[in-house]
RNA sequence: GCCGCCGUAGCUCAGGGGUAGAGCACACCCUUGGUAAGGGUGGGGUCGAAGGUUCGAUUCCUUCCGGCGGCACCA
């Protein structure tokens, strides 16, 4: 007798061993149909799995949570059979489950071309309508070796020897194909449906390793249903129409060209973007206790040998000849600079803590092939700081910074914010009690901030634990950003010290941390967000004042005075070009709201606003019009624009 | 850095061994129009760079530069 426990508690017994599809059948003939594979005492298994003892059981169909990685494996599969059968020189590598869909990795002569993937794509519609029944075999080791070394699959041959010896050596047969697979496979190619599409070809080395050979992965997407699947190519158009270099373009916030690759030229409004973005973040530094600093671009070698990075930073780093021979280094980081400032003179233990901030311009060689829009450049902006502080005192700055930092994400848009917690590598600097303090220091103050945390073992610096603060974008995708690391190892390097209560030398710990990351990055992530609909405080341009005639022209002049002088990035579009013409043009250029002027606005003195993806106006007088404005481009941390950013003149203006 | 693809007007792209085309944008003219494209005319290109093949190269080949997609990298 063999007892199955239900998800929903109920027991079946049976007389002998069964499969999982005979438990399926037992519960039910639609489910029996609709089964995939089960998961046996929490482990999915294949559906022929045969159940010789008691257990829970769970019978896995297409809308099961384990079911999509199921599928997306079988896909890989399938790929691999479509390849080999139209390009029978073709080898099989690797072919995983990814978190959208799944790649395979082949090696062959040939680069596979986009016909190609058409091509292969139809075959892998054909493999699944054919329905071919999916078995599991266990073979001997050597014979499997031997088999696929017979048939020329070095790199299957090769990873059996590679694997574990204790471990089973499974075969998954498909039809005429097979491969060397752990499994668990849905019962038959036919179950696999057709909501999958091959979306690229690209490069990737064997066993990830750059001194392998280079193979061609072929990667896709695959999901339970058309409509899923339609929703997923739905989120990539999307995610396209919000890429930050086109939408960077079109609304002439910047521009990069080849003779300064990896850097920025930023145009006046994206400028003006970055310029709010920086004041907010001075404002909130300041707010919260941080001095701010400017240290040098060039600086000399015998510095970054002292500190480290000469010996562990060298090829990322741009250098500078100067007389006699000096070789300076322009700057890819921030914190020797900071350390110089904070060994100006004698620090004694009430000076501490000493929050730096910077926001330093940093250099660093990127490879060629790294570079990616303004998300990955050679030439970046850091919101920098370096908190000197006792080792007492860690908690309650990571506490703060911490706070600080949900409080600025929530202000940019992100409310959605995972930490990962990096904690000792292998090889590290620094004793195992420091290290227990540290760590023990990070994880109550992220749990303090009321900030869940996943574990990144053996991820933390060599001088120290980390945590990575992870935001996720208005279309789920996670990005990096901020960072905080504990660090014992550069003070003492570059010989920092305070006087502490008992007169004698200590050396305090250094916390390195950022909430934006870099300027130029974050600006990206936010022109993403909002797909360029930045929020009024934001928006380069807040307000266009757009004439209907040319009457118009004095009182939309006033009209842009008027909100230049409250405070407003107004601009005047004067053009002999018709309302509708204007109305396009400016709502293309997501300007958030557009303030229309004709002849009866001009002689009620009154201004109809229209509103970013709004159809509908409203019209108010004008001093209203400007107050209310005014009152929403508050920025949430309530600093005013400086004095020499408000505009006298009524800005700039079109007209022709 | 590695593999693949790409580089034609400011932008998006077509073309193709006999030195180039569209739409949008831009300029000028007409039009003064009430909430997402009014009309006309016109200017604009070393076809990424350098070499090679050829009577002739923007087109074919090689190298380089840059971009894109991945991989590797991101201390």
């Amino acid at each position: 007798m063999i007892a199955i426990t239900l998800p929903d508690g109920s027991v079946r017994e049976f007389d002998g061993p069964v499969t999982g599809r005979d438990v399926a059948a037992a519960i039910g003939p639609r489910l029996a149909k609709d089964a995939l594979a089960i998961k046996v005492d929490g482990v999915v298994r294949d559906l022929a799995t045969v159940i010789e003892s008691d257990a829970r059981v769970e019978i896995v169909t297409r809308n099961h949570p384990d079911a999509l990685e199921l599928l997306r494996h079988d896909c890989a599969h399938v790929l691999a059979e479509a390849v080999q059968e139209l390009y029978p020189d073709t080898q099989v590598t690797f072919g995983p489950a990814t978190e959208t869909g799944f790649y395979y990795d082949f090696a062959r002569q040939q680069p596979f071309t986009p016909d190609d993937l058409v091509r292969i794509e139809q075959r892998m519609h054909e493999i699944v309508d054919r329905d071919e029944d999916i078995v599991r075999e266990v073979w001997d080791r050597e014979r499997a070796i031997a088999y696929f070394r017979d048939i020329g699959e070095k790199y299957k041959a090769e990873h059996i020897e590679t694997l574990p010896p204790d471990e089973e050596i499974t075969i998954y047969r498909q039809g005429d194909w097979l491969d060397l697979c752990r499994g668990p496979h849905l019962p038959s190619t036919g179950r696999l449906g057709h909501a999958f599409k091959l979306l690229k070809v690209s490069g990737a080395y064997w066993r990830g390793d750059p001194r392998n050979e280079q193979l061609q992965r072929i990667t896709g997407t695959c999901w339970a249903s058309e409509k899923q699947l339609k929703d997923y190519l739905h989120m990539l158009e999307e995610a396209e129409k919000r890429d930050h270099r086109r939408l960077g373009r079109e609304m002439g916030l910047f521009h990069q060209q080849e003779e300064a690759a990896g850097s920025v030229f930023w145009h006046p409004k994206g400028w003006t973007l970055y310029r709010i973005l920086e004041s907010y973040m001075r404002a909130r530094l300041e707010d919260a206790g941080y001095v701010e600093v400017k240290t040098p671009q060039l600086i000399d070698r015998a510095l970054w040998e002292a500190s480290g990075h000469w010996e562990k930073f060298r090829e990322h780093m741009f250098t500078a000849e100067a007389d006699h021979d000096r070789v300076l280094a322009i700057k890819p980081m921030n914190c020797p600079g900071h350390v110089q400032i904070y060994k100006q003179g004698i620090t004694s233990y009430r000076d501490l803590p000493i929050r730096m901030a910077e926001f330093g311009a940093c250099h660093r060689n990127e490879p060629s092939g790294a570079l990616h829009g303004l998300m990955r450049v050679r030439a970046f902006t850091q919101d920098d700081a370096h908190i000197f502080c006792t080792e007492d005192q860690i908690n309650a700055e990571t506490v703060a910074f911490c706070r600080l930092l949900q409080s600025v994400y929530r202000d940019l848009g992100f409310d959605d914010v995972v930490v990962r917690f990096a904690d000792r590598p292998p090889t590290r600097a620094g004793s195992d009690e420091t290290w227990d303090k540290a760590e023990r220091a990070l994880t109550e103050a992220v749990r303090e901030a009321g900030l869940d945390y996943t574990l990144n073992p053996g991820e933390g610096a060599f001088y120290g634990p980390k945590l990575e603060f992870v935001l996720r974008d208005a279309i789920g995708r996670d990005w990096q950003c901020g960072t905080f690391q504990v660090d014992f190892v550069l003070p003492e390097r570059l010989d920092a010290w305070y006087v502490g209560e008992d007169g004698a030398k200590h050396r305090p710990v250094m916390l390195h941390r950022a909430i934006l990351g870099s300027f130029e990055r974050f600006i990206a992530i936010l022109i993403e967000q909002y797909a360029g609909r930045f929020p009024l405080w934001l928006a380069p341009v807040q307000v266009v004042v757009a004439t209907i005639t040319s009457d118009a022209e004095p009182y939309a002049r006033e009209v842009a005075a008027r909100m230049n002088a409250a405070g407003l990035r107004c601009e005047s579009d004067l053009r002999n070009e018709k309302i509708t013409y204007k109305i396009r043009e400016h709502s293309l250029a997501k300007v958030p709201i557009i303030a229309v002027v004709g002849r009866r606005e001009a002689e009620q003195h009154t201004v109809a606003l229209r509103r970013l993806g709004g159809s509908r106006q409203e019209i108010l007088a004008l001093d209203e019009a400007v107050t209310r404005v005014r009152d929403e481009a508050v920025p949430p941390a309530g600093f005013g624009p400086e004095p020499g950013e408000r505009s006298v003149d009524c800005g700039s203006e079109r007209s022709g």
